[in-house]
DNA sequence: GAGTGGTCTAGACCACATC
DNA sequence: ATGTGGTCTAGACCACTCA
C-alpha cells in the first residue's frame, strides 16, 4: 500500500538509512539544514536510540549528512568545486596563496552528446553546455566544457558570462538545491586542439591532460559532466589507492 | 608511570585500538592471522563487548583488521599489487582477461637517494633499486623503478631476476611479513628517456606518463617507492574524488 | 542550563561458518 | 551444536554548543 502507515513496521538501521534517504531525496530535509535529533528520531520511528546513530552513521560515511558534535547533524551541502585545480603545479609569484579565477565564454543549449550520455546516463534531450577557462594568477591554465541537463538547470541559461560565480558546485547548492559529494575522475593524455590552445595560449598540438569528471548529487545521480584540458608539464595528479 | 600496569585503567575504544594496534606492530597479531573474538578481548581488557566492537571497527576502516561474519577478524595481509597495471587500457586479442606479466631487469644496492628520501623520510643509508618490465599479451608497457629500504629488504639482494614472483606485495607479506594496506599516486607527464624507451619498443622523447607511488603498510609507515613510466597515450587513470 | 551528539554498559537475540 | 561477528535495546553518563 502507498499511502497507509503500519502501525509498527520492522525496522533495521539500514531501513531506517533508507527512510532517511528518501526524506533527503524527497526534499523533506532540505540540503544544508538539521535534521531532528536522534532521540526524537528514535521516538518517531519506534526504535532504540543506537539503532538511529548507526544509520546516521552509514549516511555520514557516505557524505549524504554530516555530523556536528553538540549541535546537530545537516544534510551535507556538498564539495566547495575547488578540488580540480589544485592538481597542477603552477608557482605564484610569492607564498601567498592565490584565488583560481575562472571565466565563461560561451553558454548555449545543445542535443544531448554521446560521449557525455554514455558516462552519465542521462536520459534528457537536451543540455546546456558552457565552456569556461579557469586562471591562476591571471594566467589561463585550464580550458573547461562543462555540460548540465535540462530542465533541471535551465535558469541558467538566461544567465550571462559575468552571472556566473567562481565556484560551480556551491551555485548548484544555492540556487537549484543540489549538492556534489561525489565525482570521478577519467585523466587522459592528448594533444591540445586548436581552440583550446588558443584559449591557454598554447600551441596547436602541445601535451595535454584530459581530465574527464562526473559529479555524484546526494542521491548518487551524475549532476554535471566536466571535461578539462591543460597543459601536461604542468600537471599533478594525486590520489589515494587503499 | 612506564612499566607498571595499574590494576585498573580507563579504557576507552581509542585507547583500545591503539593497544590493538600495538599487538599488530609488536607481530603478536600476525599478518593474516585471526585475533581473539571480540568476546575474549572485552574480558582480557575489562570494557564491554561493545567497547571492543568500536576499536575494531576503527582499525577495519583504516584497512588494518578485517572482519568476517562468522568466523573471526583477521589482520590485514594487503592489496593484491595488481593496481597499478589496471590504468592503462590495452585491449587484448579477444575477450579474455590476460594476466600480465613481469620481468626483473637489474637489481642493486644504492646510496639513499634524494627524490626518494623526499617522498618516504626514510632514514636507512642504503637501498635496493630494482628495474623491472611489466607486460600485457607479452608485449612491454610500463616500466618500473623500484626502491626499498635496507636492510629490511636485504634477503632480496641475493635473489636472481627469475626469483622474483609476478605480484611483489604479496611477496613482501610472505616473505616479510609487510603488508601494504595504502599507497599514493603522483601522476604526471614527461617525454620518455632512451633507456625507459629502448625497454618499452618506443622512441626517445614519446610522450609518456610517470606514475610516482608510495606503498604504506599496516603501521602507515612507507615501505616501497616506485617510479613507473609508459606510453602516455595508451595511460588511463580512474579515481574517486569525495 | 538545556539540548545535541559521543561513549560505554550489559545483555538478548540473529546470521553465518565450521565441525 | 558451538563459536564467531552483526543487530538491537534501554539506559547512564560525558563533551560540546549555544542562548
Amino acid at each position: 500500500m502507498i499511502t497507509a502507515n503500519h502501525p509498527k513496521t520492522y525496522m533495521g538501521y539500514q531501513a531506517l538509512a533508507s527512510a532517511f534517504r528518501g526524506k533527503v531525496e524527497g526534499g523533506e530535509w532540505s540540503i544544508g539544514g538539521a535534521i531532528p535529533s536522534e532521540a526524537s528520531l528514535a521516538k518517531e520511528f519506534g526504535v532504540a536510540v543506537g539503532t538511529t546513530r548507526q544509520a546516521i552513521a552509514q549516511l555520514a560515511e557516505e557524505g549524504m549528512l554530516v555530523k556536528r558534535h553538540g549541535k546537530s547533524t545537516e544534510v551535507s551541502s556538498g564539495l566547495n568545486g575547488q578540488s580540480m585545480l589544485r592538481f597542477f603545479r603552477y608557482q605564484l609569484d610569492d607564498q601567498r596563496q592565490l584565488a583560481p579565477q575562472a571565466k565563461v565564454l560561451s553558454l548555449k543549449t545543445v542535443a544531448l552528446d554521446k560521449e557525455v550520455a554514455a558516462a552519465t546516463n542521462w536520459a534528457c534531450k537536451s543540455l546546456l553546455k558552457m565552456h569556461r577557462v579557469r586562471m591562476i594568477n591571471h594566467k589561463p591554465v585550464l580550458y573547461e566544457t562543462i555540460y548540465l541537463p535540462l530542465p533541471k538547470f535551465k535558469k541558467l541559461s538566461t544567465f550571462k558570462p559575468n552571472d556566473f560565480e567562481e565556484l560551480l558546485y556551491p551555485m548548484y547548492a544555492k540556487q537549484f538545491k543540489v549538492a556534489v559529494i561525489k565525482a570521478t575522475d577519467q585523466v587522459g593524455f592528448e594533444l591540445m586542439k586548436k581552440i583550446e590552445a588558443n584559449a591557454l595560449n598554447m600551441r596547436e598540438g602541445h601535451p595535454a591532460v584530459r581530465v574527464r569528471r562526473v559529479a555524484y548529487d546526494l542521491t548518487g545521480k551524475p549532476v554535471e559532466y566536466r571535461s578539462s584540458v591543460g597543459d601536461a608539464m604542468a600537471f599533478q595528479y594525486f590520489a589515494e589507492v587503499r
